[in-house]
RNA sequence: CGCGGGGUGGAGCAGCCCGGUAGCUCGUUGGGCUCAUAACCCAAAGGUCGCUGGUUCAAAUCCAGCCCCCGCAACCA
């Protein structure tokens, strides 16, 4: 028996839940389960990250204390894995006592040891944003969101010597090659370390920033929530001392690759420094992109894409993401291509072979010890059973859900196949036959005890109702997966729509256009969460003051993809304004025509070019239309 | 010259590291079966593996150059 530790990122709690979040946390799932059903010890943590400047910005904004804003989210991801099913040992909260009396022992260690030094960074600081701007993001000496000027302020910080550590973990890297998987994401990392590496600033001044774990050796500090964040994984486990249940030396993380640095690079480092083993390994997956549009934070459909578990089933969702990403790899989301994949593979061959099985098995009843041996039909059915729990536990090693299930399937199209060719519906008409039907029914209940042991890791739900049918209640176990043992004709109940099939033609009115089909994929039922329909008085509007204006010039601004610099008169005046048009509109279209702008809007500095004002425009879909008049009014009138 | 990923039958993808008959799922067409969730099984059609050049007996795979798409970074006021 081994024992297998594995963690999640711990998530930050400035914002909900949502589809990112849950295709890490289902892998981890299934990867745990799936090491328990091997039997493994497992230890299988998720938590939440609760601290820094947008923490306490949020809540502040929320009018709430920062500890209360955190309790809330962190309860909310709590409960959504619990809704899912996620088997989690423990869940860790980056404000709990163990994880912060954890993190200052670590500091004072690696102070006491000479790692950490008291420096002085200067830069430019922007008090609007509270922060510092590296010299790229300035833009005319001028902060890029608030168009002020910037101080130059020399601020003293604490930093670790992580630069000290560059050429070891270069070297570390080359000689462990399955330290970061998939190799993409190593080369990647050796890739950020051909450049020099900086040592990493690990405090904020508490003038600044009140929310975070003080440094034991000054309390004038606060930790960097990079530093305090990263630790979690051992401070989980740990006594605060160096005792951590004989789980810490096999720890594994899951992450996806937008945190690729910190696990990669700032970790590793942190720990040689500390003096701590480092993890055994680093898995590494990719991004969801949604129905083909872009992932796009501000829309919300990432967390739309979540209630699609609640509107297809766990299971279904699971299988989904498990099945669909290849690990590493991006994919893309969308509704259709979950519902095409609960039809093709959960309902159809899974759930109907699940379906004809027990049926043919019930109708024939149990029975005492089969009196014909097997056939070459029947071992080719062990055999296939044996090779798919091998494709299953090598594709495991490398967090490879997509190649597991795709074994899985393969026997489950065996397996279909061999009804079709032994056909005990005919074998059943003949009672000279009733031997070999038994043969063949034993056969068949032991392929669906195969699968459901086998699918457990993947459809706990569905697996359990596998095993239920078969009167199996004993907790299934990887090396029980065998097929060839079953000797006589179980009793079974019968299983009708494990997966019910989800139609997808009636509610489409006719045969529409592929792209157009797409984007209506997240539609119906996830929407309206009575979001946008708040009422406000007319004064609020009348606020706005919005105008005719008529575009004089246009032109790109330089190296923007989306901006355009357009001139316009509004009235008597002239004045430069932005918009966020160069995908949808060619510059030279543009002028000449008379647009609506909102002509009381503070001025904003967009890529160096100060805007003063918007334009309107409708969009749907990705498709972006300017609001014009239809009678041609002059430049300045105003719209109400 | 900001960083990275990708271009493989109609769609979505694997294969590429470690060159050697181009594979999977969906879809399409024809057939079979009737135990089963209009399911299942069989067969067929369908590919200049982005382009060009190079290395090689042999290139989707290695090398060079080019074209196109998509993320990220900075801008949708």
């Amino acid at each position: 028996m081994s024992t297998f530790y594995l963690t999640t990122p711990i998530y930050y709690v400035n914002a909900r839940p949502h589809l990112g979040h849950a295709c890490t946390t289902i892998m981890a799932d299934a990867m745990c389960r799936y090491r328990r059903l091997a039997g493994d010890r497992v230890y299988f943590l998720t938590g939440t990250d609760e601290h820094g400047e947008r923490i306490a910005q949020v809540a502040a904004a929320a009018g709430k204390s920062p500890q209360a804003y955190a309790d809330e989210i962190a309860g909310v991801f709590r409960d959504t894995w619990r809704r899912l099913g996620i088997t989690n040992d423990d869940f860790i909260r980056t404000t709990e006592p163990r994880h912060r009396k954890v993190v200052q022992e670590i500091l004072q260690r690696l102070h006491d040891a000479g790692e950490i030094y008291f420096g002085e960074y200067g830069g430019w600081y922007c008090y609007g944003c509270e922060r510092f701007y590296t010299e790229k993001e300035i833009v005319d000496g001028k902060c890029p969101d608030h168009q002020t000027a910037l101080t130059f302020i020399k601020e003293k910080n604490y930093f670790f010597k992580m630069s000290k550590y560059q050429a070891w973990l270069i070297k570390h890297l080359e000689d462990n090659p399955g330290f970061i998987q998939p190799d993409r994401y190593r080369n990647e990392v050796l890739g950020f370390l051909r450049e020099p590496l900086q040592d990493l600033s690990i405090s904020r001044p508490r003038s600044r920033l009140q929310w975070g774990i003080p440094l034991p050796f000054d309390d004038q500090y606060v930790t960097y929530v990079w530093f305090d964040a990263l630790i979690n994984y051992y401070s989980a486990v740990s006594d605060g001392r160096e005792r951590t249940r004989g789980l810490w030396e096999h720890v594994e993380h899951l992450i996806a690759k937008d945190i690729l640095k910190p696990h990669g690079v700032y970790w590793p480092t942190m720990l040689k420094a500390a003096g701590i083993p480092l993890y055994r390994r680093l898995n590494v997956h990719g991004y969801w992109s949604l129905g083909g549009s872009k992932m796009s934070k501000s829309v919300g459909n990432v967390v739309e894409a979540l209630q699609l578990t609640d509107k297809y089933g766990h299971d279904a969702f699971r299988y989904f993401l498990l099945r669909e990403m290849n690990f590493g790899l991006d994919a893309s989301f969308s509704e259709e291509a979950l519902v095409d994949r609960l039809n093709a593979d959960l309902a159809n061959d899974l759930g109907n072979l699940a379906s004809r099985a027990t049926t043919l098995i019930a109708a024939a009843g149990p029975a005492a010890p089969v009196g014909v041996p097997a056939e070459a039909a029947d071992r080719d059915i062990a055999v296939a059973a044996a090779d798919a729990r091998a494709a299953v536990e090598q594709a495991m090693r490398d967090f490879a859900f997509q190649k597991a299930l795709g074994a899985l399937w393969s026997f489950i199209g065996t397996v279909n196949r061999y009804v079709d060719t032994s056909a005990p519906w005919a074998l059943a008409k003949d009672p000279a036959r009733r031997p070999r039907l038994e043969r063949v029914l034993c056969t068949l209940a032991d392929s669906l005890g195969f699968l459901g042991i086998m699918l457990d890791p993947f459809l706990p739900d569905a697996a359990r109702k596998i095993r239920d049918a078969l009167g199996r209640s004993a907790p299934p176990a990887l090396e029980a997966a065998v097929v060839g043992h079953l000797s006589a004709v179980p009793r079974v109940s019968k299983i009708s729509g494990l997966f019910p099939r989800i139609d997808t033609k009636t509610p489409r009115s006719g045969p529409l256009p592929k792209g157009e089909r797409e984007s209506s994929t997240l539609s119906p039922g996830v929407r309206g969460q009575g979001e946008g329909s708040r009422k406000i008085p007319i004064t609020d509007f009348q606020k706005v003051e919005l105008r005719v204006a008529e575009v004089l010039a246009a032109e790109r601004v330089a190296k923007s993809r989306k901006l355009l610099k357009l001139t316009i008169r509004v009235g008597e005046e002239t004045r430069t304004l932005v918009a966020g048009v160069a995908e949808h509109y060619e510059p030279e279209n543009l002028v000449g025509r008379k647009v609506v702008v909102v002509a009381n809007l503070e001025p904003a500095t967009l890529m160096g070019v100060e805007s003063n004002g918007m334009v309107l425009a409708a969009e749907h879909e990705g498709t972006l239309s300017l609001l014009t008049l239809d009678k041609d009014l002059p430049s300045g009138a105003k719209v109400k």
